[in-house]
DNA sequence: GCAAATCTTGACTGACTCACTCGGAATTAT
DNA sequence: ATAATTCCGAGTGAGTCAGTCAAGATTTGC
């Protein structure tokens, strides 16, 4: 039931993304200054979410990163999907990483008491960081 | 975002204490056969549950747990509580375990947008879980 | 009283994860 | 060429997870 540094920082400093976007690029030193986040570290945050298709880069003098897609676009659940892995609690409620229980006495699939609440668990986490956009991020940033 | 095999098993445990409820005691042994848990590990989680006030005890011959509690006073929030810490993703939107960020670019408690978010997730987590007791936990299994 | 069964306590362990850190290679602008 | 940047892989120290183990305390049955 928690989120990682690795996500937090990621998350942060897609928020800067979005507040520049449409300006350009961002450079690792500048993210780093101004979310307070260790540059190194920042660095395979960053370079995760270029693999995973959100950011562009170029490298080199004037060289940086950038938003590919929107910010609209883009949701909490898929970031953090990105760098922490699953966001169901248990591997056997996990619609993008589903993973049979091992030693659970019950059945398969059926009337496990675990799996019945903990899917509802996941339902409700995916319902809320599968629909929260970057933009809605910000946004909740601006306003407070 | 995950529950720890600590959890589960404190939780597939207490399934075996709501079964046999008002019918006396179970043994380690016994609920470590029926629920597939390893003996000894259980026993610092029955040990954990004990201290927290969920069980009893007995020594000796003859000995073994019982629920203080009826099955309907019990959430899964307060065992899960118990045995992994607190439900919140992040400790800065924690209500049972607060704990300021530090590092974080944004005010003490205003408008950082990772706190809005993930505020929202914990309610909706605690939301089921500090209302889902023993009772429902065990009606979910024999229902399916 | 004695032995057996059970809970109780505390320490220990091996594997793994987390949060970084470092070194160096590749690429680009001036 | 030089400096600035991204890219990549490996390493590391602390901590957590999921147990395991040994020894002690308490109760029951004989």
């Amino acid at each position: 039931m928690k989120l990682s540094k690795k996500s937090e920082y990621g998350l942060r400093a897609l928020l800067e993304f979005t507040l520049v976007h449409g300006k350009g690029t961002l450079q690792r030193h500048q993210i780093a200054t101004r979310q307070h986040i260790p540059v190194e570290f920042l660095e395979q945050i960053l370079l995760a979410l270029k693999r995973a298709g959100l950011l562009s880069s170029r490298r080199g003098m004037k060289g940086g990163y950038a938003l590919i897609k929107s910010p609209g676009e883009i949701t909490l659940g898929q970031v953090i999907r990105i760098l922490d892995g699953p966001l169901a609690p248990i591997g056997c409620v996990s619609k993008t990483a589903y993973q049979k229980c091992r030693d659970c006495p019950y059945a398969e699939h059926a009337q496990c008491p675990v799996q019945h609440v903990m899917g509802s668990v996941r339902d409700a986490i995916a319902g809320i960081l599968d629909h929260y956009t970057l933009d809605d991020f910000a946004s909740g940033h601006r306003k407070g």
